[in-house]
RNA sequence: GCCCCCGUGGCGGAAUCGGUAGACGCUACGGACUUAAAAUCCGUUGUCCCGUGAGGGGCGUGCCGGUUCGAGUCCGGCCGGGGGCACCA
């Protein structure tokens, strides 16, 4: 009987599904302390068909997923849709599809893949954030927030498209210009919905001690992202304003070589500071220009500046010191203004240098040479020099040493900052969550009580791509009585940004349907935090950061017991795969490549070849239908797993699939000829081989090394082969028990087959016995010197006496030895012998 | 510029603690089966040298050096590739 994946799958697709096998009861399964386990992809955002490279993540997940359900485990294994975003929004203006209509139909099709694939997921616990009954609780979370002071209305430089008239997303403005109409993007100040996120900032940064089972890649990544950094505010007099500019240094040590003072150009001294200097309109031209710029063509400007005219005094040198303006300083780090020391720090030196202003060393080597400048190294190799009270300290001691004076003398705080920036989550977008906020002329900002939750989006708007938000234009949506006092109001009309949805969205899978609250506190607490995490590297900072953060929030609100919403992260790589580029870099649709000598035609044409990401446009996507139509569901999950470690990228095969087709039909044919095998002795090889494979596939699964348990298996495979006349019932037993979360269709198909009942995907998950797993001899690989001279065989356990029986009496071995004195032995238990000779 | 990760056959990769480098798979080549092809099965496959042969020997994990009886693995310095942040004072 031939392996025929295509019959068999859809079946077992089919009685797992009846079965309703991935459902979890949250208030009665998992009594056991210890038995829960909440497993969980990432949800994806609904764009429609799936490819294998989308595959690798959800296999991968289902993989370990079955796993411990063999292992006993309670699992919870919920899917659900991040279903809000502007793709669908795009896709009603280009086609005039309502974006609900695209997104729910592009969930259809994803769910009916994710079956084909084999992946058991608990439907009965499914959200869309698109839908009422979800973003109802993320208008209440916005609420909560608001109430804190978490959630306030701020103003901030955006990205304005002055032909669509709308607020663009950094990702949708591509070399300066709108992705859709092509005109010059500006910079506009205006008012937007923030969350207070960096008044979390350092337990969000403290925290990632706490994440051990978290890559360090993604923990570092957050870490620079939340840039914390020590340092000193100090106050610098300016006589010309009456009050003092305050600075933030990491190198009050210098501040003996701080020779003048730069001000961003938003800094709010800056009016009175002009005030009659020299060339005021050209200063202030100047300005507005700056203020303009996006944060790129700031930065490519190159550094510039222009002189108030002013001065403030140093406090420690106390000569007046020039104030100037400059567009390398950031407005909303630290103060928006810095002590300028050129000798010891790189953007300083340079605008000192371009601008002709003076440069005083205060640091020298440990060896009392001057240092070349700039010299910025913050270590022991500098010593503080014409510096007052702190010469010849090093510089770190010369650092601590300096802020106490500050502090003394009332001048400044030695203080931790961080380049975190508060969360922007307005949107001028239509699909995606309403802010429950109304304007009233009379009482100003007013929330939505909550029960007047959720403030529905209106699904009976036009779509044109013009004029910005559809929503604004939507009269009976806008149009609201204030709900103090009843006079005709304005709703807010900006959605929230979509990261809103994700950042709590694990939560809400415990009790999805529930229309009384968020959720339930003794159920999330229960089953969260989230166990296992499997998603893409993309997500390391934002999403991931806002869950954090958010889970915080909730915690601080006495709604959860945690603070750290997921306990073990997993991120697997990406699949790549060959596609052609013509001369010109555009690239070449599959059909239209030929292959000559093995390199890329298009008729006369030579093509080039570039591997990369799974992408349409590049024509270089693999989709799953026809393999599975071709070689069946379960050699896509075998290959997928197989084909690298699963946290690095991959290049997609097509021959390297075959290798797992070959395999799974191996151990078909094996299968059937068991069913109606030998019985009587087993082979000492077969048990031995049988529980170093179960010692091996299961610490390999638990560490997320799949490429390695394929090949432990394909090894205990390759042995049952030579063994197939022999009674090997219990070692194919439990290799397909084994296969079973990479291979799940074929090998239920195989377990009734040996006349097993039940589901394989609930039998138990086999044990190693030690003792069984150990060799009847030992080889030993002698070396003389370092070198491989021979070897001697030894029975187990290999004693060492019985080792220096057996060396002694091989010639070859003594060969090497003789004539020398023996200085040395050293023996590795059942690895290997040494003997140093002289 | 700063920070992080990675360099092993023709390819993807393996080697848990420093202990016989190249498991497992792909490709390629040779063979079996077949009228033929596909599929399947068997064998060879790091490299050089000696030997008709069984077999034997040398070299080999980006490069240079160090530690060690022994280094893909540890240490120092280079070279190459990838990623993150990017005027954060």
């Amino acid at each position: 009987m031939q392996y025929r994946p295509t019959e068999i799958e859809p079946k077992w697709q089919q009685r797992w599904a009846e079965a309703r096998v991935a459902d979890v009861n949250v208030e009665s399964d998992a009594q056991a302390p210890g038995s829960k386990l909440y497993m969980l992809n990432m949800f994806p955002y609904p764009s429609g068909d799936l490819h294998v490279g989308h595959g690798r993540n959800y296999i991968l997940g289902d993989a370990v997923y079955r796993y411990y359900r063999m292992q006993g485990r309670a699992a919870l294994n919920p899917m659900g849709w991040d279903a809000f975003g502007l793709p669908a929004e795009n896709a009603a203006i280009k086609r005039q599809i309502h974006p609900r209509t695209w997104t729910l139909g592009n969930i259809e099709r994803m769910k009916a893949q994710f079956a084909r694939w084999g992946i058991l997921y608990d439907w009965s616990k499914e959200i869309a954030s698109c839908e009422p009954e979800y973003y109802h609780w993320n208008q209440w979370l916005f609420l909560q927030l608001y109430k804190r002071g978490l959630a306030y209305r701020g103003t901030a430089p955006v990205n304005w498209c002055p032909q669509d008239l709308t607020v663009l997303a950094n990702e949708q403005v591509v070399d300066g210009r709108c992705e859709r109409c092509g005109a010059l993007v500006e910079q506009r100040e205006l008012s937007q919905w923030f969350f207070r996120i960096t008044e979390y900032a350092d337990r969000l940064d403290a925290g990632l001690d706490t994440l051990t089972d978290w890559p360090e890649k993604v923990k570092l990544m957050q870490r620079n992202w939340i840039g914390k950094s020590r340092g000193t505010d100090v106050e610098f007099p300016v006589p010309y304003l009456g009050h003092p500019i305050r600075v933030f240094t990491t190198r009050p040590d210098t501040i003996f070589g701080a020779t003048f003072m730069v001000l961003a150009p938003e800094h709010p001294d800056v009016q009175k500071l002009i005030e009659g200097a020299e060339y005021r309109e050209e200063i202030e031209a100047w300005i507005t220009t700056v203020r303009n710029q996006s944060a790129l063509e700031r930065q490519e400007a190159g550094k510039e500046g222009r002189p108030t005219g002013k001065t403030a005094i140093n406090p420690f040198t106390n000569e007046e010191i020039p104030i100037w303006l400059g567009n390398f300083v950031l407005p909303q780090y630290g103060t928006g203004a810095l002590m300028a020391v050129p000798a010891h720090d790189e953007r300083d030196f340079a605008f000192a240098t371009q601008y002709g202003l003076p440069i005083r060393s205060v640091i020298k080597l440990t060896s009392g040479d001057e240092p070349e400048l700039p010299f910025t190294a913050k270590d022991e190799t500098g010593v503080a020099a014409n510096s007052g009270p702190i010469d010849g300290l090093p510089v770190p001691q010369a650092i601590d040493r300096i802020i106490a004076i500050i502090e003394e003398r009332g001048i400044g705080k030695g203080l931790v900052r961080y380049r975190l920036r508060d969360w922007l989550i307005s949107r001028q977008r239509y699909w995606g969550t309403p802010i429950p906020m109304i304007y009233c002329d009379q009482d100003g900002l007013v929330p939505v009580p909550e029960e007047q939750l959720p403030v529905s989006l209106p699904l009976d708007v036009p779509f044109t791509g013009r004029e910005g938000n559809p929503l604004s234009k939507h009269e009976a949506f806008v149009n609201v009585a204030c709900p103090q006092c009843g006079a005709a109001a304005k709703r807010e009309t900006d959605t929230m940004d979509t990261f809103v949805d994700s950042s709590w969205y694990f939560l809400r899978f415990i009790t999805p349907r529930d229309d009384q609250k968020i959720f339930d506190r003794k159920l999330v607490d229960k089953w969260l935090p989230v166990d296992q995490y499997i998603g893409g590297i993309e997500h390391a900072i934002l999403h991931l950061l806002y869950a954090r953060f958010v889970t915080r929030t909730l915690h601080d609100m006495g709604l959860i017991s945690f603070e750290e919403p997921f306990t073990r992260l997993f991120n697997q790589g990406v699949i790549t795969k060959e596609g052609y580029k013509d001369a010109s870099g555009s690239w070449v649709p599959l059909n239209e490549v030929e292959h000559r000598d093995g390199k890329p035609y298009r008729g006369e044409e030579a093509l080039f070849a570039e591997v990369t990401k799974m992408s349409k446009s590049r024509f270089n996507v693999v989709p799953p239908d026809e393999l599975i139509a071709r070689y069946g569901a379960d050699t896509e999950r075998v290959y997928t797993l197989f084909i690298a470690p699963p946290e690095k990228e991959a290049a997609w095969s097509d021959e390297g699939v075959v290798g797992a087709f070959r395999f799974l039909g191996r151990v078909w044919h094996m299968g059937l000829g068991v069913a109606n095998g030998a019985s009587g002795d087993v082979p000492a090889a077969v048990t031995r081989k049988m529980h170093q494979t179960i010692d091996a596939v299961t610490s390999r699964i638990e560490r997320f090394e799949f490429n390695t348990a394929i090949s432990a298996l394909m090894e205990l495979s390759n042995l049952l082969g030579e063994h197939a006349g022999a009674n090997i019932r219990e070692a194919y037993e439990a290799l397909l028990k084994m296969l079973h979360p990479f291979a799940p269709h074929m090998t239920e198909e195989l377990w009734s087959m040996l006349g097993n009942e039940g589901f394989l995907l609930t039998a138990k998950w086999p044990v190693a016995d030690s003792a069984l797993m150990q060799e009847d001899t030992v080889v030993i690989a002698v070396q003389v010197n370092g070198k491989l001279r021979g070897q001697v065989e030894v029975a187990a356990p290999a004693s060492e006496e019985k080792v220096k029986e057996a060396v002694s009496g091989n010639e070859k071995i003594q060969n090497w030895v003789a004539g020398k004195q023996i200085v040395k032995q050293i023996y590795v238990p059942g690895k290997l012998l040494n003997i140093v000779v002289k």
